[in-house]
RNA sequence: GGAGAGAUGCUCGAGUGGUUGAAGAGGCACGCCUGGAAAGCGUGUAUACGCCAAAAGUGUAUCGCGGGUUCGAAUCCCGCUCUCUCCGCCA
């Protein structure tokens, strides 16, 4: 979330950068600031009763000690009185703090000024691109096709055992992800990235850090036994290390990597989106966290969208950057990069990476602050992405490298997966 | 799951109702000393929010978390969470 400080300091401006995500932040952003001036008035209110009876108080144990009981006596009934009030002002400051997290929580991040005006996905703009179009056979099939035919993927199982969404993967399928996933792993090592296992399940203060809830709590399964939610993202658990910690200056930037598998409701979702492996309830995704200083976050982010660059022209997958549009970036990011491969078959591209800065945003909510050189405390910038998500890339391999003979693998996967083709 | 013990600052650790934001030690930072270093000496060393134009300063809160008792709670009471030990179960 923002911070109090910058809605208080240019709220026009806030205003003015939020119409880009086609938010209209003024009603909110007015009441933010009022209940934000009764709450200094209040604790102010408070503070000087607490220090009253505070002082009081401990000349009572003065006075006792000196034998001056009726004095004692009469202190003991002021504080009595005092707290009558700060009992009041207690309740109000709590309520009043409340009602401010719960403004501030509806108010998306500000975009970078770098993102182009627009409305949805049409508006994007095309950054760069690589890699090119494979030129397919006539009889050329959807992966979901060429999954069946090989025996890769069996989804009618996958529907048995769990519903629509959660896919079977078998013998060359099965390698081919695991291959996939230690691919993108060892790559992510050679740049710089720590590996990191996390937990596949998080507790509510995670959700809210990265700011999964309260806004996107249906996206999430739930485990209410326990209370838990199961994973969407590696971002969740991996970022929420560094939630109520006070970096050193010394250690940033911080650069994790994590495979794991997510697990996304994808209420709404329908149709041709779904079909095969475009869009599942669980899938397996290799996920890169950097943790940096407000002044060079930008260059991480450039540097981040290179890296996961590297991995496509290495899968040489026909490739796309896109820079999101206001109206089609996330509720919690200022500067989003798509990238998109070509599925030849289906002859559409695939998201297959998103790669943003959330500036302070997240770190507000997470309260993950660094120690400049000055020793003061300032909140650090986030960033991730995807790097990368299983399924689409498995799609478009599948589909693009189709031959008479079968599927041809990448150069690069053959040591993982310990053959050249399907 | 059952029984017991515990949770204090960057770390260790003292503290069972009254200047305790918290002794002491260590660590770290700065200064002095030194040809340089070590040792030694000195100073400093939490976070959040408020007041103040700002700095200086100052107020409030925080000793796992939440509540209660009390004029006053790290200290007493209740609930929760977590850690450790033993037993049970188990990949």
């Amino acid at each position: 979330m923002l911070t109090l400080k910058v809605i208080n300091d240019n709220p026009e401006e806030i205003v003015r950068r939020l119409s880009k995500k086609h938010f209209d932040a003024k009603e909110i952003v007015a009441q933010i600031i009022a209940s934000d001036d009764l709450r200094r008035r209040t604790q102010t209110s408070l503070d000087t009763i607490l220090g009253e009876i505070n002082a009081l108080s401990k000349s009572i144990g003065t006075l006792m000690k000196e034998g001056k009981k009726e004095e004692a006596i009469a202190a003991r009934e002021k504080v009595g009185a005092l707290k009558e009030s700060s009992r009041d002002l207690d309740e109000t400051l709590k309520e009043v703090a409340e009602k401010i997290t719960q403004l501030l929580v509806t108010v998306p991040n500000l975009p970078h000024d770098s993102v182009p005006e627009g409305k949805g996905a049409e508006d994007n703009l095309i950054e760069r691109s690589g890699g090119s179009l494979p030129e397919l056979p006539d009889n050329a099939l959807p992966h979901w096709e060429l999954a069946k035919k090989y025996d890769l993927i069996d989804f009618e199982s996958g529907v048995k055992i769990t519903g629509a969404g959660f896919p079977v993967y078998k013998g060359k399928g099965a390698r081919l992800q695991r291959s996939l996933i230690n691919f993108f792993l060892d790559c992510a090592r050679e740049a710089g990235f720590l590996e990191i296992q996390p937990p596949y399940v998080v507790n509510s203060d995670s959700g809210f850090g990265t700011g999964q809830l309260p806004d996107k709590e249906g996206q999430m399964y739930h485990v209410g036994l326990d209370d838990l939610y199961l994973i969407p993202t590696a971002e969740v658990p991996v970022t929420n290390i560094y939630r109520d910690v006070i970096i050193d200056e010394k250690e940033l930037p911080i650069k994790n990597a994590a495979y794991s598998a997510c697990f996304r409701r994808e209420a709404g979702s329908y149709g041709k989106d779904v079909r095969g492996l475009n869009r599942l309830h669980q899938f397996d995704k290799v996920e890169i966290v950097c943790i940096e200083k407000p002044e060079v976050s930008y260059e991480r982010l450039d540097e981040m969208v290179r890296y996961v660059q590297t991995l496509v022209e290495k899968l040489e997958l026909p490739w796309r950057i896109l820079r999101l549009c206001g109206g089609d970036m996330s509720f919690t990011s200022a500067l989003t990069f798509d990238f998109e491969v070509y599925s030849a078959a289906q002859k559409r591209w695939l998201e297959v990476s998103s790669v943003s800065n959330f500036e302070s945003y997240q770190a507000n909510r997470l309260k993950c602050r660094y120690r400049d050189a000055d020793r003061k405390t300032q909140l650090c910038h986030t960033l991730n992405g995807s790097a990368l998500a299983l399924p689409r890339i498995m799609a478009a391999l599948l589909e693009n490298n189709q031959t008479r003979e079968g599927i041809r693998i990448p150069e690069v996967l053959v040591p993982y997966c310990g053959f050249t083709s399907i």
